[in-house]
DNA sequence: AATAAATTGTGTTATATTTACACAATTTGA
DNA sequence: TCAAATTGTGTAAATATAACACAATTTATT
């Protein structure tokens, strides 16, 4: 079966960073390892590419074996490939972000991998060079959010402006005028608004919204401007 | 040296595409390959990953054994690694394109590896998945080239505005507004005025411009509006 | 029941950017 | 000398952005 004969196979791992945010802050879910190596350390959740299974098909594993969910957002941030990087065995990781709804998933399987909810902010000293793949997540998902709508998948359905506004102020640890953000986001007409008030709220009820799934399928690829240039 | 026991080790290549620039259109270095697999057909000059040597230099050994360059602008795409994308052995591989100026590299290498340049308009089917990932590059190149100054990669040291002008329309397979793509493109504050004129010219001759390598390094993460909403 | 505090929705104006144009200058060849 | 092609610069209208103010809603407090 090993029919270029002259080459080295190598490991392929893939490395997930998750991002969730509670309605203040950033957060990463990662795994405090009870296993081998770097046992006690805190990771990424990850896993090896199998013989017979497509990357794309791998990742959804590792994403589905850490939440529960399927069909979540994610994409590819690229591959870390120096020697030594995994001081056990020469190992290429393939690094993806993905974003989901920090109240969707599901717990017992977290607890299972015994993953946790982190401040992005002031989280822990990763292993090998998984400091390095949550710094090049975020600033993906900085360039991505500034440009794309994405960030709704980090919130519930049905969300107000106010709290998608939070959300941008925490991915770009910035405060935003209210009403030019406001503006903004309405101008894209991405926004359905569905007659409801959010009722967790001791002041003025902020319209619940939810995203035009058709405009945001066929705008994706579009550039708007969620942020001017506070971003990098 | 098996550490991660029950994992199973994948070949790992690279694949690159290489766009050039003649002045009127945009430019592939394919491979017409005199070896097997798929010995006579078109492919993307690729090779495979050591065990000993980071990923990061496996990509600049290609390119230099395509080109004869080093310190090509290169950057990563994705890795593609679906089951049966190389029909002879599980193999997984990361693209990733480069810009080059067409007139620098070495010929004879080039030769060497049988290696062309062909209109990127009228290519050849190429083999494998090769043909999605000149698409990918592509659609990538024109994001990047939108926001960020990457084109002067593709053009001579000192070219002219309408040189850079020819190379956006190229691009982005669109004509521009000569004077709102200048204004844009001086406005920027990236190009410097040699004093020099293009005397490569039955008309008015063109000033000659240099890029300022160091504004350029500084604001290379900065969000320029080289392109409003054309491209995709 | 009236009021204060916090928050939300909407509006206005000044400034900057983008777009759609027009015209003058340079160069060569007829 | 003039026509043709190309380059450099300018201008006005439309659009977008930034900075700011005020009115409405809701709950808790008096």
């Amino acid at each position: 079966m090993n029919k270029y004969p002259h080459s080295t196979r190598i490991l392929v791992a893939l490395d997930c960073i998750v991002f969730g945010f509670d309605g203040e802050e950033l957060k990463l879910l990662l795994i405090k390892r009870n296993f081998e190596p770097e046992k006690g350390k805190w990771s990424l959740m990850g896993g090896f590419l199998e013989a017979e299974e497509d990357l794309e098909v791998a990742a959804n594993r590792i994403l589905y074996d850490l939440t529960g969910l399927k069909d979540i957002y994610f994409e590819e941030i690229k591959t870390f490939g120096k020697i030594g990087r995994d001081p056990v065995e020469r190992t290429i990781s393939i690094c993806f972000f993905a974003l989901i709804n920090i109240h969707d998933h599901n717990q017992d399987q977290a607890k299972a991998q015994n993953a946790h909810w982190l401040n992005l902010k002031n989280r822990p000293s990763l292993i090998f060079d998984h400091n390095q793949m949550v710094d090049m997540a975020l600033e993906q998902l900085r360039y991505k959010a500034a440009l794309h709508p994405i960030g709704f998948e980090l919130l519930p359905e049905k969300f107000t402006i106010p709290q998608l506004q939070k959300l941008y102020e925490a991915i770009y640890d910035t405060p935003l005028d209210r009403r030019n953000f406001s503006r903004k986001i309405l101008s894209t007409k991405l926004l359905i608004d569905t007659g409801e008030k959010n009722q967790n709220s001791t002041t003025k009820k902020a319209i619940l919204y939810q995203l035009d799934k058709e405009k945001y399928q066929s705008q994706f690829n579009a550039f708007h401007n969620f942020m001017s240039d506070a971003m990098i």
